[in-house]
DNA sequence: TATTGTTATACTCTATAACTATA
DNA sequence: TATAGTTATAGAGTATAACAATA
């Protein structure tokens, strides 16, 4: 006998089971490159703003979902890689934008790689098909629409 | 223009987001029961076990994929709350077995209801049946079949 | 007075390494 | 010598609260 609340209590634990299991790969391939998983999101998501003006501290810390607090420590280790500069805002002085630098974008080039064999590594037992339809419930499931990889 | 493993890097990218969600609302429902996410996995683990002789350490380090350095700290935690008891193994003085105690299964009862809440709450998005394919993908993600919930 | 980012602090989760007590 | 669990330590990730500078 199993309810519908036990399936979904159930899916909810392999979520977190299978995203540990990510996590733990992601970290394994990056580490080489000296980069914190963390931190390649955060640089990414600087790189989407190439052409346009750089982000401010608080666009990065609401489109990662999580307190200007924790951004300002991210900010300082790919900072101290050489990865990104901080660039105060003439306008305001008060918003600091974040400029991807040439080491960022070499290094987002090598991330790439990891992050697409640490991908492979996980995604390996399902077929092409069925990868498309867990991106089509994973994308179901988030609010926001998918942000664009590269 | 989208390639395979561009799909890939960002099936993994919603993976990890999704499941950051789902943490904190976790974490937010089982908070009135003074019980982390990391505690309750432990917790149910281990009343997988009754019937049966309670688990060692080192067992419930391996069915949660952790060292056992860090299940050491989630028994502490679990044991300072009434939760589950130590008992030294007389048969092999080494090993000590984790025994649930009565507070732990009233604390098991009412935390069925904060993990079904934030189950239902990131599942809210997806249909009965969507939900069940989920499941399946989940399933033939992790390398071991699918444990037990309750 | 409100906004932006920071310093200060703390907690969860997990890891490695060295140690203790058994076996 | 090998095993089971611990103490000691560290680091990633994130949070809250108080504060400085600016608007």
């Amino acid at each position: 006998m199993s309810s519908a609340s036990d399936t979904d209590r159930l899916l909810a634990e392999q979520l977190l089971r299978l995203t540990r299991r990510l996590h733990r790969i992601q970290k394994r391939h990056m580490e080489p490159l000296g980069i914190t998983p963390a931190q390649s999101r955060l640089l990414r998501l600087v790189s989407h703003y190439e052409g346009e003006q750089p982000p401010r501290m608080a666009d990065l810390a609401a489109r990662l979902e999580v307190v200007p607090r924790a951004v300002t420590t991210l900010v300082d280790g790919l900072e101290a890689a050489g990865c990104v500069r901080r660039v105060p805002d003439p306008a305001n002085r008060r918003v600091i934008r974040i400029e991807l630098t040439d080491t960022g974008r070499a290094t987002l080039r090598r991330l790439r790689n990891a992050r697409t064999d640490a991908a492979e590594e996980i995604l390996a037992p399902l077929t092409a098909d069925q990868r498309e339809v867990l991106g089509g419930l994973l994308n179901a499931l988030s609010d926001a629409p998918a942000e664009r990889t590269c």
